[in-house]
DNA sequence: TAGATTGTTAATCGATTAACAATC
DNA sequence: TAGATTGTTAATCGATTAACAATC
């Protein structure tokens, strides 16, 4: 295996950071102050160790007996998300979860600015989706590296995925989000998050199937 | 902390499998009859040793010097992951997201019908989208409690979610597909598997920043 | 002050990886 | 048979949880 040095937090922590964020964000509407580790974990069934341990990881630094300033956290975790700067992407696919990528609203707070869509369909080519101009996927790898894209979004199907991969590395595209099932070969210094459905459906069934030999057993 | 017992499976592995199974489809379609470990994980950049573990866990049992019947693993890994039957679902929240995941070919793959949308918006009611009816979310739990409904999937806002949640469990729905970002308070025999897509983008932007630091540190 | 909460160190738990015997 | 591969046990690594001192 490919020893790879790890500079990076633990991946779990830091899939447990967004849902700290949906409460903190609750709790600045309420305009409270402060939050202690205690109510967070309560509010997410956490253990609270576990809690303050991951927002040890943004560098904040509370009050005993009071707790965290809850909009400096709120600022902490999203710099540590890398959610306090904007981010121009491209997402080749514009099939229907390309089009729902393209429409959806809350990606503004997570600084992804999705600039243009690309795909190869000519019927698709020339729309504009929810104020994105469709181009063909031709014209990627140049726009890339004119305008500086630092996300690439891969929405087509499995057989096209490594094939607009490769694309992306040449635009010097430096992120992508690949919802294609399929693994990606990239140069080590491309960051790859895979985001298949299929794993997270896989989980619930897996799950399903499970309790209901549970019942069986009892 | 609530301790749940724990049969199910690691879920690490559940996450590993369906990328087994694209492989695996692949050679399937090129006729090959048995398939190794570590070809596998030389396909998937995995440990070998993992590779063996995660198919042990669906019971399979290979040839030494041979590997693992191709078809044999495929159906092993479907009904490890419950993909082996059909599950009926109803998809509350017809917005971008939702769409898409109603006009999602490939849940058929995955054993996932899903055989009704709801939603509140009388602009949404009485459509048909790919297929698929459109009804009031008023509706959902008697038609879940006379159909009998496997899945819930919430692709409803924020604020929506746990009003869903509730008239899902009413509705003896036992496994929810959560698409908002927000933790669902549930009854313990009912599970939830959440898809959050700001999790996975909260992955990729950290690592991201995380990658650009390096690069001032070198 | 007393006590709630943070921050940190130690212990436990679980997942990954290494080593190696069994097998065909 | 020799050797590739499985299956399993042991060692390591990393994440979670417990314990507790520091703080305001």
């Amino acid at each position: 295996m490919r020893k790879i040095r790890k500079f990076s937090a633990p991946e779990p922590s830091m899939r447990r950071l967004p849902a700290y964020l949906h409460v903190l964000t609750r709790l600045l509407r309420e305009n409270r102050l402060y939050v202690s580790c205690t109510f967070i974990s309560n509010e997410l069934y956490l253990d609270p160790t576990q809690v303050r341990k991951d927002l040890a990881l943004t560098g904040i630094v509370g009050k005993p007996r009071v707790g965290y300033s809850v909009e400096e956290l709120i600022d902490k975790i999203k710099a540590f998300l890398g959610w306090d700067v904007q981010r121009n992407a491209f997402l080749v696919g514009v099939g229907n979860l390309g089009t729902a990528l393209l429409g959806y609203q809350r990606f503004r707070l997570y600084g992804l600015n999705i600039v243009t869509a690309f795909d190869k369909d000519p019927r698709r080519i020339g729309k504009t989706i929810f104020g994105v101009d469709v181009l063909h996927v031709d014209k990627m790898t140049n726009l890339a590296l004119r305008n500086k894209i630092d996300i690439g979004i891969i929405t087509v199907g499995e057989d096209a995925a490594q094939e607009v991969a490769d694309l992306m590395v040449q635009g010097f595209i430096k992120g992508i989000w690949n919802f294609a099932p399929k693994t990606l070969i990239v140069p080590d210094d491309v960051i790859v998050e895979n985001a298949q459905l299929s794993v997270s459906l896989g989980v619930l069934t897996s799950k399903m199937k499970l309790s209901q030999t549970e019942k069986n057993m009892v």
